[in-house]
DNA sequence: CCGATATATAGTAGTATTGCTATATTATGG
DNA sequence: CCATAATATAGCAATACTACTATATATCGG
């Protein structure tokens, strides 16, 4: 791994590396769901959610889509699901959700 | 996922979403190294090359054993070996390391 | 156009991270 | 004990991140 590759990874990994961002994440596994959905899920106020569903766009991680007043967002890079299950895997070993 | 677990798993995550830490991380992966030949490896400075060590010993992700006057680093979490895989597939997805 | 709802952004204080230099610690050989 | 090699730590300036409040923008129903 060269150093320009080794930036770009961590960034990546650095985008996830966030407890709010990480549950929103998560919370997008199932599919897209718009601004106040992930808010009530998560009970985050809007600003901040709204904060970190950017920055998680601007980083490639997520992706948005308007619909009318509502703005949707989903997972764009997918690797960071597989993040999550290694995340799962390390905290509570007993739930696999892979193999 | 609570935010317990959450903030946890996002510490794990920032303590490896560093270029050098990155590099690290890969080089340990075929087995211990001391604190010379991963500086000699990754071409960095002493100093700062202990600092990163250090803090990855901190989150629990290396550990290290002295011997002599040198003092050896391995991977302790094995869960960030799975975590290189996912970002080696997503900067090249050619080259997977697993099946 | 107006009011209401949904989302985004600006500005900001507190805190954490980074990379650096200089210095300290630990161990070895003589 | 001394000089040297190997590693760790202190201290610091620059920068980045976080969480927050206030405000702005966008869309819709009427």
């Amino acid at each position: 791994m060269d150093k320009e590759l080794a930036t770009h990874a961590a960034e990546v990994l650095k985008a996830v590396a966030h407890p709010l961002r990480l549950m929103i994440v998560e919370t997008l596994q199932d599919g897209e769901r718009s601004v106040g959905e992930i808010m009530d899920a998560l009970g985050e106020k809007q600003a901040i959610t709204s904060q970190q569903l950017n920055l998680l766009k601007d980083k490639g991680v997520l992706a948005s889509r308007r619909e009318g007043a509502k703005v949707f967002y989903h997972i764009q890079n997918l690797n960071v699901i597989r993040v999550l299950d290694c995340v799962y895997d390390h905290c509570t070993p007993k739930k696999r959700t892979r193999q």
